[in-house]
DNA sequence: ACTTCACTTAACTCCTTCGTTAATTAACGA
DNA sequence: TCGTTAATTAACGAAGGAGTTAAGTGAAGT
């Protein structure tokens, strides 16, 4: 489970931490911060900011005694690309393309 | 970790997983099949299926004693929607969108 | 200097996940 | 019916989350 997707999509598996991603998305927050909205600790709340940064999902500053967290989505496209993949096999418009396609190429013949 | 999503990131956080669904995109498939490729036991081949299948990510049908194996791509655009709330972090256009808009929002005032 | 504030690290528990081998089920083929 | 093939279930162990409380760090305020 070394491999950066992986790393990524388990980041992504905890509720707590998406909610701490949803928030971010609004500006930066310091560590009391995000973990207001919860109902558990702040050395748990600090863990989960670790995970995030690890995946790349936040970048981390610190002025004075505070670290303030800040989204960083890139990760996210790496993700997206992934599914990307599968596309066709969900997406309406994908579906239609991908019958059209086939209808060119069984012209072709 | 009972909603949804989470189980559909915990599903494509092992690379044996995301594997097999990448095998599963060129065709049904059995577990033997899909189990050819790995270093693994067949018990925990076994076992990822059922993962993948709890996430709503493949389904199963059998004839005789084989069991097939199809894509379900549909979770993927659930997770794919949900990143999508991220892609203004991440995407040029949708940068360059974002600043047009405020731009447009100024001139409003 | 001492305290307080913001946060992290340590040590521990509980539970889940991922793998194993051995046993079991279920269907087919001779 | 008996053996074979395909796959699952059972039972187990190692490792890794995710949470806790308690102790430690480091900068600020008085």
């Amino acid at each position: 489970m070394t491999d950066r997707l992986s790393v990524i999509f388990s980041a992504l598996a905890d509720p707590t931490r998406r909610a701490i991603l949803a928030r971010l998305a609004e500006g930066e927050a310091t560590v009391t911060e995000l973990a207001e909205p919860f109902d558990i600790s702040l050395p748990a709340i600090s863990r989960h900011l670790k995970v995030l940064e690890a995946a790349g999902l936040i970048s981390r500053s610190r002025s004075a005694q505070w670290r303030s967290s800040r989204l960083e989505a890139a990760p996210l496209r790496e993700a997206t690309a992934w599914m990307e993949r599968y596309r066709r096999f969900w997406d309406d418009n994908f579906t239609r393309l991908d019958a059209h396609l086939k209808r060119l190429q069984e012209d072709d013949s």
